[in-house]
RNA sequence: GCCGAUAUAGCUCAGUUGGCUAGAGCAGCUGAUUUGUAAUCAGCAGGUCGUGGGUUCGAGUCCCUCUAUCGGCUCCA
């Protein structure tokens, strides 16, 4: 039982487990006024207090969602007092919480805010927090609120959508603004605060509409929170992939070759195949077949397909040929090629599953503001695979796609994963093309295999693919943003749109379903994401070099490459450092490069057969022969990647 | 594409209000040193200051164009 200190000496008991979100739930209201400490398994903690002017009560500790939320949002309020104050001209819109800090919209309306005015706008915040201000949330009539917003029109749109009666507004200070609530009880505690960054943003996110700046912030109830915060985000620098790719040499940009284009070094080239043919392995178990197809195709392809339509400005096109009249894209999408392998041929029931595997680069015409690094690029190769099976294949074949999915995923250690299931937005069914039938089959069997399973999905209703439904695998970067990796998407319309037919045991033509699937998404935005989650410190397996031979000195040049030798007859990627440096040199470089495995040969070395070994990050592993070693590697590998079992 | 910022050696960064021949560390090369678990010492070399234009007696520095990068927005087959 939790014990909670009321004002008045009482004490009031909860079950343990219980949020202070929950307790403040369960006192009532007019003692809960004044509550002030809450005691948790003896550990008192702060509880700050509002009450709203209905007479319920909402507690916030600063270590629940809803507080932090609060608390944000209650900073937004106090930023915009102190921009309203510093730039009179500018029209407020909306400043929510988001999930680390907060922003507010707004129209400069002529006003010129930079970053170069943070500090000033900072310091207004926190007198203005000093000052010790109570939030007061109170109904207002809509007439009312309509007369004080006059001559800023985003405040008077959102008022037009609110009915009278609902409307309330928050004051603090000298400030009032149209508010529906969740804040602390005081500015107060509000004791650090830290602008962002400042960026455009559309009205309601709509890009026909004004551009709004917006100011990014975060506060904290305590200055030493701040400072962990910034030290946070400085380490999360430290794990990005662009820097860690340039480091380690795997993959480099050039402004001569272009935008989103990006060139792999022979370091990330070696990993990128190693990873493919990991697939290629236990895709081979699962039953598909590699193909093969070309870079471009003709428009008509893409017509076909329908992509054209609806993608044809975001392609790479036209490809000039010596004809007049001829047009090729450069392809966007592998999937209209395997239909057409898929026609090559006729095909009887008995023949489906067929599975097409392919290894295809695709390009788009990416939004240049959109590109960032490895993770979205122009140029990218997609571990793509479509699956042509009949309907009643479609449940089966979708959960091997998930087993398939998951082996990648677990064998690579990402076990930070959530299951997205992409939808169709019902209000908007025009958006997608395909029958109501259709969708409803496809979207069915997409949630019944999440669910059986076991995936901890959540369904996402208007992002799906414009052909069909999807399962998307979503992991997070280094710096928090949500990504895509694996996806698994089922396609009822290119088999219409190719006219795609077996022949069944009734001997009459029939329509097969289409999965597209893509394990690790694309190999490039795979290895973004697999960098910042292991630093680079990659699965042994993985590594470009897994062992380097550092040497005391030249003096031991002959067993250093007896041990080398050795090495490669054991297939380790081995290295050899033999500069004329100090070990101390060689090693630091060593672990700079996060080479797993240093091998330091001196006297003793030669003298007994053996190598010195030391693990990355520094552990010694002392003295071995190369087959205790090469055993160590072997285990160790063994342990991190299981075989696929289908 | 939009808003804002940035661009100096292979990398990380200095470079005053426009003013001598644009600097440093690391990496590279040469030499000395022959090393026992995260940087041995010395010397040398390396730059059309992202591109193109403009202002000025004079531009790395000020203005404009384009390109690329970064942070957001929008988009994401």
């Amino acid at each position: 039982m939790i014990e909670i200190i009321l004002p008045d000496g009482s004490i009031k008991k909860v079950e343990n487990g219980t949020t202070p979100f929950q307790i403040a739930q369960s006192i009532s209201s007019g003692l809960a006024r004044n509550v002030l400490s809450a005691k948790f398994n003896n550990n008192t903690v702060e509880v700050s207090e509002a009450l709203t002017e209905d007479g319920s009560l909402v507690l916030y500790t600063w270590n629940d969602d809803e507080g932090k939320q609060a608390f944000w949002h209650s900073s937004a309020h106090v930023m915009a007092q102190a921009l309203q104050e510093l730039y009179p001209n500018i029209k407020l819109t909306i400043g929510p919480a988001v999930e680390n800090g907060f922003y507010y919209d707004l129209d400069p309306n002529g006003e010129k805010i930079s970053e170069n005015d943070f500090p000033k706008i900072e310091k207004r915040m926190l007198e203005i927090a000093r000052g010790k201000h109570d939030f007061k949330k109170y109904a207002i009539s809509k007439e009312k609120a309509l007369d004080f917003y006059q001559g800023n029109e985003y405040k008077l749109e959102l008022l037009e959508n609110l009915e009278d009666g609902e409307i309330t507004f928050c004051d603090q200070d000298t400030f009032t603004d149209l508010c529906r609530g969740g804040h602390i009880p005081n500015t107060k505690f509000i004791k650090a605060v830290k602008l962002m960054n400042i960026a455009g943003a559309y009205w309601r996110g709509d890009e026909n509409n004004p551009q709004l700046s917006r100011i990014y912030g975060i506060s904290f109830p305590k200055q030493k929170e701040l400072k962990e915060y910034l030290k946070l985000l400085e380490e999360a620098k430290e794990r990005d992939h662009r820097k860690l790719g340039r480091e380690l040499k795997l993959f480099t940009f050039s402004q001569k070759v272009g935008q989103g284009l990006p060139l792999w070094l022979p370091k990330g080239t070696a990993l990128r195949e190693r990873l493919q043919n990991f697939l290629k392995k236990a895709q081979q178990k699962a039953g598909y077949d590699m193909v093969i197809s070309p870079h471009i195709g003709h428009k008509e392809l893409y017509e076909t397909s329908g992509h054209y339509e609806k993608y044809g400005e975001d392609s790479f096109r036209p490809i000039n040929t010596p004809h007049e009249g001829e047009e090729f894209l450069l392809k966007p999408m592998n999937c209209p090629h395997h239909c057409e392998i898929y026609k090559s041929d006729s095909w009887s029931y008995r023949d489906l599953p067929i599975r097409y595997a392919e290894f295809g680069t695709v390009y788009r015409y990416e939004q240049s503001g959109e590109l960032h690094g490895l993770t979205r690029v122009r140029g990218f190769t997609q571990d793509d695979a479509h699956i042509f099976c009949t309907p009643d294949q479609l449940d089966e074949e979708f959960k091997k796609v998930i087993d398939l999915t998951l082996y990648v995923f677990q064998s690579l250690g990402f076990e930070d994963f959530t299951a997205q299931v992409s939808l169709r937005d019902p209000e908007n069914k025009q958006k997608y093309i395909g029958s109501d039938e259709n969708w409803e089959k496809a979207e069915n069997a997409i949630i019944n295999a999440a669910k059986e399973k076991g995936l901890n999905y959540k369904v996402e209703e208007g992002e799906a693919a414009f052909y069909g439904p999807k399962l998307d695998f979503m992991v997070k970067d280094a710096l928090g943003r949500s990504w895509q990796l694996g996806t698994i998407q089922v396609d009822y319309n290119l088999p219409e749109r190719f006219d795609l037919t077996y022949t069944g045991s009734d001997n009459n033509a029939h329509r097969p379903v289409m999965i597209h699937r893509a394990p690790f998404g694309s190999m490039e935005r795979f290895i973004a994401i697999l960098l910042e989650n292991t630093k680079g410190n990659f699965p042994l397996w993985l590594m470009p070099e897994q062992a380097i031979i550092l040497p005391l000195s030249e003096k031991y040049e002959n067993y250093t490459k007896k041990v080398l030798k050795l090495l490669e007859n054991d297939e380790i990627r081995g290295l050899l450092d033999n500069r004329n440096e100090t070990i101390g040199k060689k090693i630091r470089e060593a672990e700079v490069s996060k080479i797993p495995y240093m091998l330091i040969v001196g006297e003793q070395e030669e003298k007994n057969g053996t190598v010195s070994v030391r693990k990355h990050g520094g552990e010694d592993l002392g003295s071995m022969s190369i087959e205790e070693f090469s055993k160590i590697l072997q285990d160790e590998i063994k342990s991190s990647v299981k075989e696929f079992e289908v």
